[in-house]
DNA sequence: GAGAGACCTGAATCGGGTCTCATGTCTTGC
DNA sequence: GCAAGACATGAGACCCGATTCAGGTCTCTC
């Protein structure tokens, strides 16, 4: 597979681009947790550098010995966020013999990652005004792999072969999103709790959908 | 229908909620005018009070005779682009017979407005970090056509009846939004200007998709 | 135990934003 | 032609954020 593995990370550097010594490497990953924390609070522009590091407990000035600039951290940020999405999807869909189930367990494991971290999906929304670059990573990778699964699924005869795997895992992947949105980042309760998990209904409604979608239709191939 | 009429306006306003004369109400609609420029040049937090106040020909104090604050002339704003995208989706639907080619019809209309205005659908997207409220605003008005639709098609016959009419609206819209993302706003030519239109494939490819997910099956009811 | 890096610090600099307000200028009714 | 009220203005008060830098402190090596 030429898809990028969710698991490898590249190594830590200062500001300059030097190696750093492990005490360096540990405040740097301070800076990284509290910026996490704080951007997923407040969103890109009303986090500042100082919230990042006072909430790292650490000085202003430490923070450019690690990075340029709020911008770098905040890209850093959602590279590692796409690795753990992808992470949860890849766990989810590991034990999934056909295509149709692996899709749906793929969407289990977004939909879990999402309820677990939902201010963490909007920072990577949020990406797309921050750092368009980055969030068009993050989309090609995931459809990355999407597709191939969905290719050798069309070889398989899992998948009707008129679909265009691209063009389809893109519209697999916006549904997935949308709901996830909205069933997900919008749901309160009464005491304005996020839901612990997408209910079984929706999950079942869409897994419905995407089984008729993907599915070879027995006749009626039509006009286009 | 129940669903909000995409062609009514309300009436302008001061700042302090009064009414206003026509030349209040010109100046008014060229800050509006200016913002959406703005706004769709540079982004929400790059705009300021100053651009739109300098690119409206007016003075900054003016500004604040009729709106409150920058948010408040962005909300107002990405109303009215709903508005219209709205009316772009009812004009293309309005000649289908079946709600399958309906439904192609209505992605056509929006590709179309995308694709005549880039900028400004960006300008929609970002209210999910502007005003959170506002985009849900957009969302649920979009996805009320929508779910009526299908839920009289399911009456007729014409889309399965084992899909829930809710969950397949959300997912239809994300999967739109992000082909419209990916071909439109994301794709340019060698002077990096965006497409002036959807590329037939594209359409067909996501009819097909749209097809097959709604049809009613002929057979297997399968498990959940 | 002393020197060399690596690491840390926050006051100060600089730039840019929003919003107010005292002071005008138009336009309309009579 | 002259109030009155609607409309327009932009300098300045105020706020807040990013980034620099000169001066520390820590830690490791020999």
């Amino acid at each position: 597979m030429s898809v990028a593995d969710p698991h490898t990370e590249p190594r830590p550097l200062s500001a300059a681009g030097k190696p750093l010594t492990s005490r360096g490497e540990a405040t740097r990953g301070r800076i990284l947790e509290a910026a996490e924390h704080v951007f997923a609070d407040l969103g890109y522009h009303e986090a500042s550098i100082v919230k990042i590091t006072e909430h790292a407990g650490i000085g202003l000035g430490t923070f450019y010995l690690y990075f340029d600039g709020k911008q770098q951290v905040f890209e850093e940020l959602v590279i590692d966020l796409n690795r753990r999405v992808r992470r949860s999807m890849a766990e989810a869909m590991a034990g999934a013999t056909d295509r149709i189930s692996a899709e749906r367990a793929g969407f289990e494991g977004f939909f879990r990652f999402t309820a677990a971290h939902p201010a963490l999906y909007r920072v990577v929304r949020e990406a797309e005004f921050v750092s368009p670059e980055t969030l068009r990573l993050h989309y090609t990778r995931i459809v990355e792999g999407y597709e191939t699964g969905l290719r050798a699924a069309q070889a398989e005869g899992d998948v009707d072969e008129a679909l265009d795997p691209e063009v389809t895992a893109w519209a697999l992947m916006g549904a997935g999103e949308l709901i996830g949105m909205r069933y997900l980042l919008w749901e309160r309760d009464a005491d304005g709790a996020p839901p612990a998990e997408m209910p079984a209904s929706v999950v079942d409604d869409m897994a419905r959908f995407i089984r008729n979608a993907l599915s070879p239709r027995a006749s009626t191939e039509g006009s286009a």
